[in-house]
RNA sequence: GCUCGGGUGGCGGAACUGGCAGACGCGCCAGACUUAGGAUCUGGUUCCGUAAGGAGUAAGGGUUCGACUCCCUUCCCGAGCACCA
């Protein structure tokens, strides 16, 4: 099949621009200050999600994305404006470790060999990629910024007063330490033996890792953390100002997790220790009839009497064996032990039992709770299993079944009787407040961010340690590199692999260095960022680049202009990059409140059977196949017809087929074959003006491309060319004008062909000078688009009965006196009675009648 | 369970602000050219019906002169979250 003549010389001419555009650089952008810049022209910065480069190579899913974004870099340079589209790599990572650890090349080496793989797969593709930006996350002069951010994160801290990260020598406090923005935790975290390292909740799917499916314990370990939960207001307020999928705020949102509810201190009957717990119904506070604490809770040991000590502590032994999974599967059946303590309710004075429970978790408000069995389903459940009392204390608007958890009038409840919950709430909380018994809060879902691994793929953390206590390496330090190793197999114990680096770990007679490497998302979280100035050796991105790519951060949050990717990163990565950015912009070193303007989630391509790809189905479509048999143009094409870019969509080889013969009607449009099976020039192109039908449709095709290509329809762009190519080959003679705005219109979608074409026109005609993807982007003329007759359509109620043309500015009167003149359709009005005539201009006119 | 998306021909998908449902492509059918066609070109192609005509955008109801589009109910598919008090 592949040895069958190709229907246009795509083998010959596609490499042949590619070669020609790397050698001219052609795509080359230069910053502020570097000959060439023009700064009167706007700027356009469109980032795709750099891949991580594994070793299996590009799927036609990684380059859908790419496509979208490369047409828009195309488009933008030709209606002017600067454009930064820039490609790099993800490149520190598990997989290429493990592969280290099995065949014992360095993963430097399997990194470098597989970027090259995937470089070579996009240059195929015809992106426009500026590839004197690209960076790479594992190279030393990328860790030197990136160990650089986090020293400027470990050197500040959150101040309440101004809601802005500010340098650590404005805090007044006894102990730094304890309120940097990077600190040391004691917490659990999932632990994989078999690899050697603890995980992130991502990476662990169903109790087990989800590379190699190993099982993955918790246990506490000492661990760096991002103090992100910080910035959980702004990150949440943020969001509001961004083009974004509305769906993805709400990922976001929902991450985050604001709630707003109160602290109410209860008090332990006789000795009187304090339990604070938080709601978010404080006026069901009369209807707790007992308190949980979580199993790990700090006065879980101290409260529980002697004849229940042996109870918890088997049920606290229990929960910690559990899989953070199993504990946390809401299904299952409520479990809990009864410490034998007793609280005293605040409001009323009420005692009630203490019990200890997994369903409430430590690191969630106080990890303490008001159980209010009557309109809570976790209480209500828990209470029933271990025949608690349930107070009912809100009644519904209408009598519901089971257990009521909505909004309703208060009852039972003292001085809160026959409010509505919202009044309930403000009263009781303002009550408490008074007395010193409780306060309202606002609580987020979001935790704090564990921030260490103990891998040795990734960027070493620029800390020392020196009689117990952290402090930052110098910045002239910077990078730390990675030391040579041997083996990075795991040590089989809590302790990283660089502890094997005896000469590495050893810093001075007296100090040790950080053994963890930091996460995957370290090295993605400002790679936007680089691109802008790739090669400053003195600051991570220059002020002046940053201003010009980023924006000043004064009409809009500015950032990337757009940013294309995939929704898998719609949480964590996106979540991540925005904190780092903000603690950058926070300490002045950024212009802009947020890094990516505008976001759109490509969806997902199909295997051709519909099903998901992957190796083990054995239905990954592989790109350079689909380039070697219809070229890449065809590919690129294909990509953008398959349907909305935000859709999950399957692979079809007979779609890339259609594409494929699209252009090949394209190509013949100018091209034909002599008697020895050349191409050359067809006499059929010729200097004439176009009729006014091809007028009006190469206009509406200007009009409709470049109105798609604004919302990013590319599939209906593509079907409005399919149109005009259609229109223009069945014509005898070609006007050549018209092919030339083709050509234009299609040079940000099929490069290849659009400049090949390009050439051979310019052999002969005069206009071709430069090269199409130079042009000037077309503009339409409206007035070529109007037709001086329209159809409109005949109705009788609603339903189509018949057709006319009109002159396209009849007015109603005149539509409803033609209608009635129209001797088909006045028959089958007939006799009967006209209740009401509508007649639209330009659309329609439809007569009511009875009977 | 909760929260978002989404259900349109044989298939991928079009349809502006409520105004001719099915653009464009695939597939299929017929024809032309040809030694040949899995190349190319031309025409056809939602379903039922020979036709006139009728039905039709997951199902049912509603608003409207008019609904794929707006409202209500139900079903199905996809994604995310999942004991967060």
């Amino acid at each position: 099949m592949s040895s069958q003549r190709k229907q246009y010389p795509f083998p010959e001419f596609e490499p042949k621009w590619q070669q020609q555009w790397a050698d001219t650089q052609a795509y080359r952008t230069p910053n502020p200050g570097e000959a060439g810049f023009d700064a009167a022209k706007p700027k356009y910065y469109v980032l795709d999600m750099f891949p991580y480069p594994s070793g299996e190579g590009l799927h036609v899913g990684h380059p859908e994305g790419y496509t979208a974004t490369d047409i828009l870099a195309r488009w933008h340079r030709m209606r002017g404006y600067n454009v930064l589209h820039p490609m790099g790599w993800d490149a520190f990572g598990l997989p290429a470790e493990q592969y280290a650890v099995k065949t014992g090349q360095h993963p430097a080496v399997t990194t470098a060999k597989n970027v090259e793989r995937f470089k070579k797969q996009l240059d195929r593709i015809g992106f426009s990629y500026d590839w004197s930006r690209e960076v790479n996350t594992t190279d030393p002069d990328y860790v030197r910024w990136t160990q650089w951010i986090f020293l400027q994160i470990y050197n500040s801290w959150f101040n309440p007063a101004t809601n802005r990260a500010e340098p650590i020598s404005t805090y007044n406090g006894k102990d730094p330490d304890s309120v940097r923005l990077a600190y040391v935790a004691e917490m659990p975290v999932n632990w994989c033996q078999e690899l050697g390292t603890v995980l992130a909740n991502e990476e662990v799917v169903d109790g087990k890792s989800e590379v190699g499916g190993f099982p993955v314990e918790r246990r506490p370990m000492r661990q760096w953390m991002l103090r992100i939960t910080a910035f959980a207001e702004r990150l949440l307020d943020g969001l509001d100002a961004l083009d974004w999928p509305e769906s993805i705020k709400l990922l976001q949102k929902n991450w985050i997790g604001r709630s707003e509810g109160a602290f109410v201190d209860f008090t332990r009957e006789g000795s009187g220790e304090k339990f604070t717990v938080y709601t978010t119904r404080p006026d069901t506070l009369f209807g707790a009839t007992y308190m949980v604490l979580a199993p790990e809770h700090p006065l879980v040991a101290q409260i529980t009497a002697p004849e229940q000590r042996k109870a918890v502590d088997d049920y606290i032994k229990a929960v910690a064996s559990k899989s953070e999974r199993d504990r946390q599967d809401a299904s299952k059946e409520k479990t809990g032990v009864f410490t034998a303590a007793y609280a005293i309710n605040p409001v009323n004075d009420a005692r009630i039992p203490v019990w200890i429970a997994d369903y409430v978790l430590t690191g969630y408000g106080t990890g303490a709770i008001m159980a209010v069995p009557a309109h809570d389903d976790r209480d209500h459940a828990f209470a029933e299993k271990f025949s608690l009392p349930i107070i009912e204390v809100v009644r519904p608007p209408q009598p519901v079944e089971g257990c009521f958890t909505g909004e309703g009038t208060a009852v039972n409840s003292g001085i809160l009787d026959g409010l509505p919950t919202a009044e309930a709430k403000n009263k009781i909380t303002a009550w408490l407040a008074e007395r010193g018994l409780g306060r309202a809060t606002v609580q987020y879902k979001l935790r704090d961010w564990l921030f260490s691994r103990q891998r040795y793929w990734g960027e070493p953390f620029p800390v020392v340690w020196e009689n117990g206590r952290h402090r930052a390496v110098e910045e002239t330090e910077l990078p730390v590199r990675l030391p040579e190793l041997a083996d990075f197999k795991p040590t089989g114990t809590a302790e990283p692999p660089l502890s094997k680096a005896a000469d590495w770990v050893k810093y001075s007679p007296t100090a040790t260095r950080e053994l963890n490497t930091m996460p995957q998302w370290a090295g993605s979280c400002w790679y936007y960022l680089r691109y802008c100035d790739p090669k400053n050796a003195k600051r991570f991105i220059g002020e002046d680049a940053a201003r010009y790519w980023l924006g000043d951060g004064k009409q809009k949050p500015g950032g990337v202009d757009l940013y294309v990717g995939g929704t898998e990163h719609a949480v964590l990565h996106l979540l991540y990059s925005r904190f780092w950015h903000m603690v950058l912009h926070d300490l002045g070193h950024l212009p802009t409140p947020e890094p990516f303007q505008r976001l759109v989630n490509q969806g997902i391509i199909l295997g051709t059977d519909g099903q998901k790809m992957s190796k083990s189905r054995g239905n990954v479509v592989n790109p350079d196949e689909v380039i070697d048999e219809y070229g890449a143009d065809a590919f690129r094409l294909y990509e953008m017809f398959m349907g909305p870019l935000e859709q999950m969509k399957p692979w079809s080889m007979k779609g890339v087929e259609g594409v494929y013969r699209f252009l090949a009607r394209v190509w013949r449009l100018v091209m034909t074959e002599n008697q020895e099976g050349e191409w050359q020039l067809s006499d059929a192109v010729a200097e004439i003006d176009p009729s006014p039908s091809q007028l009006r449709v190469l206009h509406a095709t200007i009009k409709k491309v470049t109105s798609d290509l604004g919302t990013l329809s590319y599939n209906t762009a593509i079907s409005q060319m399919m149109v005009c190519t259609n229109e223009l080959t069945s014509a005898e003679k070609r006007p050549v004008s018209a092919l030339r705005t083709l050509l234009v219109l299609l040079s940000p979608f099929a490069p290849h062909m659009a400049e090949e074409l390009w050439s051979k026109l310019g052999a002969k005609f005069a206009d071709f000078e430069g090269s199409a993807h130079g042009q000037t982007w077309p503009t339409h003329n409206e007035s070529l688009l109007v037709e001086n007759e329209v159809e409109v359509v005949l109705q009788i109620n609603g339903k189509v009965r018949d057709k006319m043309v009109v002159a396209k500015d009849a007015s109603r009167e005149q539509l409803e006196a033609a209608a009635r003149a129209h001797e088909k359709f006045a028959a089958q009005i007939g006799g009967k009675e006209v209740v009401k005539v509508v007649a639209v201009p330009g659309k329609l006119v439809n007569f009511v009648v009875k009977g």
